[in-house]
DNA sequence: TAGCTATTTAAAAATATTTTTAAATAGCTA
DNA sequence: TAGCTATTTAAAAATATTTTTAAATAGCTA
């Protein structure tokens, strides 16, 4: 949903330890709600965010929905950033 | 105020064009406020978060007061995004 | 199938952000 | 000084986001 959205998605704290935590791997809906303490249709709704962000990937495995890290968007975001400086920017 | 509140105030696009514009230089808040349509009023508020980030400088002169973007903040913002991949990601 | 578990969805309530309007400030210029 | 211009501040209104609560869904397991 392009870089609008990026930023938006990225804005909320929880929101980004969420992808902090799936650094270390894929997690189901449950296990993320019990990390950060926060009722399950809370975070449901924090989840379909970054989900339509492209921020995260889900996949169904038994009854269990499954969370994975999506890194691809970033590289757009870095390209924002970077036209303010980039590289070495002057010290 | 940290990466928290620098991600808060980014997620605006209101706000990302104002640093965008900015990046040609320094604008009396007058000239920022015609280039996007909005009243003083509102710009001022908006202002004022880009400065609580850190990501504009103000000072006065004669009755103006201008703007400049101050584009160290975004080291931050790269240093946390780069912890998802950074560099060459796998492509 | 019956009931359980994990999760989502929907609607309302709570909360946070943004805009508007009016008034205040501060430094010009005549 | 008097009045003007640029801008901010404050309070209220408008709008957007987040959480809560209750109900729905869907796939297990016995």
């Amino acid at each position: 949903m392009g870089l609008a959205n990026t930023f938006k998605v990225l804005s909320d704290p929880l929101r980004r330890n969420i992808l902090v935590c799936l650094k270390e791997g894929k997690l189901t809906a449950g296990e993320i709600a019990d990390k950060f303490n926060i009722t399950p249709a809370a975070l449901s709704y924090h989840l379909k965010l970054l989900k339509n962000a492209d921020l995260i990937m889900e996949y169904k495995l038994k009854n269990y929905i499954y969370y994975e890290l999506n890194t691809s968007v970033f590289d757009e975001l870095i390209i924002w950033i970077n036209q303010f400086g980039g590289e070495n920017n002057e010290k």
